[in-house]
DNA sequence: GATGAATGAGTGTTCATTCAT
DNA sequence: AATGAATGAACACTCATTCAT
């Protein structure tokens, strides 16, 4: 699978993105694709192959050009304690950042109806898992955290959350008073990111119940 | 808003519920339904006026059949904490025997394209939200929960995850090695429930670090 | 054919005819009739048949109920010309007050595509026909009135101006100053009448050019 | 508002144009439309936008290419009731040769419920109105025509008539004994035409009664 | 390599009518 | 005698894709 787009193909990569994440695969037509990107219709088909070929290079663009790998962002010599902080603040940037096509990508993960191949997003979650394990183990070692700690289900507590705070924006900012887009993204970056630190690390670090 | 709906018109209720959840709204065909339900096309719009009205009553019909409502699974005279392993367990159960619906609402109160009304879910919510804060008071003032909690974000962490749990399955089935669908059930109502327990008593007893 | 309709008959009748004349027998729906009737869906075919023979009734109840026969409007004893005179007065306010049925039987005697029978009008028609020409042959034998018309032409020309008056309402409203439906209709009770007379006389008494 | 059309678009032009004036528009599917001129269903839509915009482009097309307007028709240097004639002759050779188009706007202007665009044909009545009130006022300074003439009413007079003829072909070719199509056309260019002269002509120049 | 034209299949909805009661 | 429920057929329109150029 080649990687390498041209500009009109990456403006209707971002088009598509937007589009599919606002309206659904489904609820997106190629012709409003087309349209918006400033393309022939014909285009899509012919760069892509399909509507649903389009998706999946929406997601390969997508990851490939996430920025910092998780392994960059944690430096050797910071306690376990400080490492869970930085990744739980690398996570939630990350897949905010990203929302788009976090949220598309769920939606189609969940709908297995087209046969788009995601493997590539999974991959890159099982890897995160391992390193997340790595650290915890480390620190239990250490003594610092407690045995007995599903790491996996971290994931769907920070993502899961994240984008459930996401998709009920209008609930959230209502009830926390954020009046812009951009207060709602400074909630997420300080106090959202800083609830969920907190709690990971309670976990961690609590005596059982 | 009659509430009424003969077997049916529940039949088609019950058979559009899972398609939209499935397949999404755009990706359901009112044909589809129809087919699968045993009904002529003519009846979805004959009984419920259009597929987006269809979708309403779907919403109406499950938040009328959602059973017990909070406040009757608490007994007065448990502990604050008590009460808390009892919610998060209610709201687990129940999240997961509607996921159907939770998915479907998730999904259209993102893509705000379609006027669908939930008032009726989002009332649910923030009623839940004021029962949870009594409680988290009454354990702050009994002294066994500490301050500064936030507990609006309870509600993302609790089903936010679970929802995600539950689209990921594929993911998760794998790395717990749960081989059936009653197995991956068994996990939410176990493992999963008491990892989520867990996670929030720690945060509400945890000294803050 | 039997002509003796119910309340309710009468009632479905009275608003099938508003209807289609206003938007066109296919631009109307049965439900609609319905639904502005009062009535149930189904009773439109059980008391008529079908859609169609609604419109034949409506023909047949109007006929049947157009208050004076042109017999009955003429005295023996005035003069032709004054006879011609009351005639045209007569043609006017009669298919004005008829517009409706004039129209919509307009339409679909020209929309040959329903085998609707309107042999009930064109009898009528032919029949005041004859009328007219008796009292044309009187005038002429009297001297009164040129020889060589074209009696035949009358019609066309009396209805076929008022209708055409009629369906460009805006128009002429515009271009006489009429700002309400009462202006209208007495401008053609007078000024259009008058017009019409006139030019009728003028023809029957005009020296050939 | 472009008026190029391709060998397609005017095969379903003319199509339309004759369904919808022998059957209405609501009486005439697009699929019949399609099939009759051997297109794709599709084509109507991709075309011409919707239903109601191939209506209007039948009537921008028809008024497009109605040949010769009436300013070209007149000679400056003939008397003004040879100028009558002429006109009249022209307005019925106009009416009838686009005898269709004049049906179909005449119903859709009386039902207004679709929001289409006639202002083109309006515009063309009005601007040949200012034309016959410009030729009358001639006639009467040169003293040929009396005053008092209500020239306004002369459209209803010609078209109104002409159209009721055409509507009630049936009725008058019985009448008249005509036996085909080209009879009934021969005697609107002939006895029909001098009998609408003949009438104007007595109009404008009788005595009051 | 790129695109305007075209299309078969499918969309949600409305239609006049029928039928069991 | 009257009607609520139901339906097959048709409606105008949009879809993603193909193809000749």
């Amino acid at each position: 699978m080649k990687m390498d787009f041209n500009d009109k193909q990456i403006e209707i990569l971002q088009v598509a993105e937007k589009l599919f994440a606002e309206k659904g695969f489904d609820g997106t037509s190629v012709r409003e694709i087309a349209k918006i990107a400033n393309v022939n219709i014909a285009m899509i088909s012919y760069y892509f192959g399909s509507k649903e070929k389009l998706l999946e290079s929406i997601v390969l663009h997508r990851i490939g050009s996430m920025g910092l790998k998780l392994e960059n962002v944690l430096q050797e010599d910071i306690a376990p304690i400080q490492k869970i902080d930085e990744i739980i603040k690398y996570y939630i940037l990350q897949v905010n950042e990203n929302k788009h096509i976090h949220q598309i990508v769920q939606n189609e993960i969940t709908n297995n109806k087209r046969g788009i191949n995601f493997d590539s997003f999974t991959a890159l979650k099982k890897n995160n898992l391992k390193l997340v394990e790595s650290i915890v183990k480390e620190g239990q070692e250490q003594g610092v955290f407690k045995n007995n700690i599903n790491v996996a289900l971290f994931s769907p507590m920070i993502i899961g959350s994240l984008i459930y705070f996401n998709m009920n924006k209008t609930l959230y900012s209502d009830l926390f008073g954020l009046k812009s887009e951009s207060d709602f993204d400074n909630y997420i970056k300080n106090e959202f990111t800083h609830h969920i630190q907190k709690t990971i690390k309670a976990l961690l670090t609590n005596e059982d119940n």
